[in-house]
RNA sequence: UCCCCGAUAGCUCAGCGGUAGAGCGAGCGGCUGUUAACCGCUAGGUCGUAGGUUCGAAUCCUACUCGGGGAGCCA
């Protein structure tokens, strides 16, 4: 007989027949005439109930299952007369696959805490809300290729290696293979043409200049990849090692970049709501009660757009008492992004044109001379959750953006290159992946929503 | 990296100068359909690590390690 998933078989309009069910045991419950196993194979939350009667074969066996056990059942699918479930199985015959012994499987039949969780990474997926998370997870992915797939974007796969090491986003690791207690020494320092590559190397921090001259070429690109920062941050928002979606649109501006970010967040919030129904009620109910809300809310509301000089006035006409003041010229706090999104205009907040001194040097002179093409999309809960621009694409204007900045033309003029041959108006973002999947599901600690979080002394599993 | 808080049984915590406690989990027994079942009994701890104060330290002090909340950096 084939296995039939658990997902599939509440999918059914009615029971009857037989089926063949493998998973693992969740709880099991037991009287003297009859055990009820919970199983779960991880196709959806909802465990399927197995009924075991003292008349069957198998009943001791069944009688003596422990949660973490793997099973083998099959038996006939009927309506179950108790509460809480549609369809239950009575077991015909049922096969212990692997056992596991009470005494040291951590994971017990209550809630554990996601500290706890996390020292056991290698089997908190078969909790409900981590086992909900991966599936979250897997269909925001799928819904971040299909919404760029559709309206006709080229996936780019930029290099995780590079020897770039100006871009502007935080501090890198290096990547190296030489021995690090015998370095090769050029009188006192390291002598890096010995390294594998010839000169330092290491992990990327962005795709975004790459992405650039595909945009250059291709029109309509996006990456979807791991990123690495090695900054010293300890918050719930960081990580060392994290995914990020980077698209970058040729003869795009700032106006139609915010566009484009709207439609995607709203087409992955609606993604999820439409396809991880039982997955959202339950991080909903146990995790937080207003995601739910907040998903429709983003799915069907407009998102507000203000220019940072309106929000800089916003703040200071608010009567707020913030801990940091606000002024013009400095960026924008996280209790400022707080209290713009969830106070004061209560939903997504797109604030773009800020001064050019907090931001990078590849983003766009605006024709005041003072502020920069930029802009992030706030939300509630998170703060910034996408961070884009419209390119310099002004070869002089980079140039001299690029000497105030201090980032050498040598090394970029490839980069300068795509603005002497052919150079188009262009624009891109970037969104985290994990603090949007933070954001779906509400989970508090962004350390909670990556199979194997990485960060500063900590790279366990 | 900075500020605040924490670390005691497998898990979640109470105890806060005088010989270590609970709930849950686990083990054993019971229970004719249960819903993270229920009832009874039992076992389980060098109180994060290293120093110090004291007749006596889980309890007070110092340092370190790890974790949580907030901040900075950012996505």
């Amino acid at each position: 007989m084939q296995r039939s998933k658990i997902k599939d078989i509440f999918s059914r309009s009615q029971a009857g027949g037989e089926v063949l069910v493998q998973g693992w045991v969740k709880t099991r419950r037991s009287s003297k005439s009859v055990t009820f196993i919970q199983i779960t194979d991880g196709s959806t939350l909802q465990d399927l109930q197995v009924v075991v009667d003292e008349s069957n074969p198998s009943h001791e066996q069944a009688a003596s299952l422990t949660t973490g056990c793997s099973v083998s059942v099959a038996g006939v699918l009927v309506d179950s007369p108790g509460q809480g479930q549609k369809f239950e199985v009575q077991a015909t015959s049922l096969e212990v696959l692997g056992g596991s012994d009470p005494e040291t499987y951590p994971l017990q039949k209550k809630r554990h805490s996601p500290e706890f969780l996390r020292e056991i990474a290698h089997l908190r997926p078969r909790t409900n809300t981590f086992g909900a998370m991966a599936r979250i997870r897997n269909s925001m992915a799928y819904a971040i290729h299909s919404f760029f797939q559709d309206r006709g974007f080229q996936f780019i796969q930029t290099p995780i290696i590079t020897a770039s090491d100006a871009e502007g986003a935080g501090s890198m690791f290096r990547v190296t293979t030489l021995d690090l207690n015998d370095l090769p020494k050029n009188g006192n320092a390291v002598n890096d043409e010995e390294d594998f590559f010839g000169k330092p190397a290491f992990l990327t921090v962005s795709g975004q200049l790459e992405a650039e001259i595909f945009a250059m070429a291709l029109s309509d690109v996006y990456t979807f990849g791991p990123t690495f920062r090695a900054e010293n941050s300890n918050t719930s928002r960081h990580l060392a090692e994290f995914w990020m979606v980077e698209p970058e649109i040729a003869f795009c501006q700032l106006d139609g970049l915010a566009e484009l970010a709207e439609d995607f967040l709203k087409h992955i919030c609606g993604h999820v709501l439409e396809h991880c129904q039982t997955d959202m009620e339950f991080f909903n109910k146990w995790h937080n009660d207003t995601t739910l809300a907040t998903l429709e809310g983003i799915a069907n509301s407009r998102f507000e757009r203000i220019t940072y000089t309106e929000a800089v006035k916003l703040l200071e006409s608010s009567g707020e008492k913030f801990e940091f003041p606000v002024s013009w010229g400095t960026d924008l706090q996280s209790e400022h992004e707080r209290y713009l999104t969830e106070k004061k205009i209560q939903k997504p907040v797109i604030v773009t044109d800020y001064p050019k001194d907090i931001k990078a040097f590849y983003m766009r002179m605006n024709d005041d001379g003072e502020t920069v093409g930029a802009m992030d999309v706030l939300v509630p809960r998170i703060g910034e959750i996408i961070g884009g621009s419209q390119r310099e694409e002004r070869r002089d204007v980079l140039e001299a953006r690029m000497t105030e900045s201090g980032i050498s033309h040598d090394d970029y003029s490839w980069y300068l290159d795509l603005r002497s041959y052919g150079t188009v108006p262009h624009s891109g973002f970037g969104l985290g992946f994990e603090r949007t999947v933070q954001f779906v599901t509400g989970v508090s600690n962004i350390r909670d929503v990556v199979p194997f979080p990485r960060t500063p002394k900590s790279a366990e599993f």
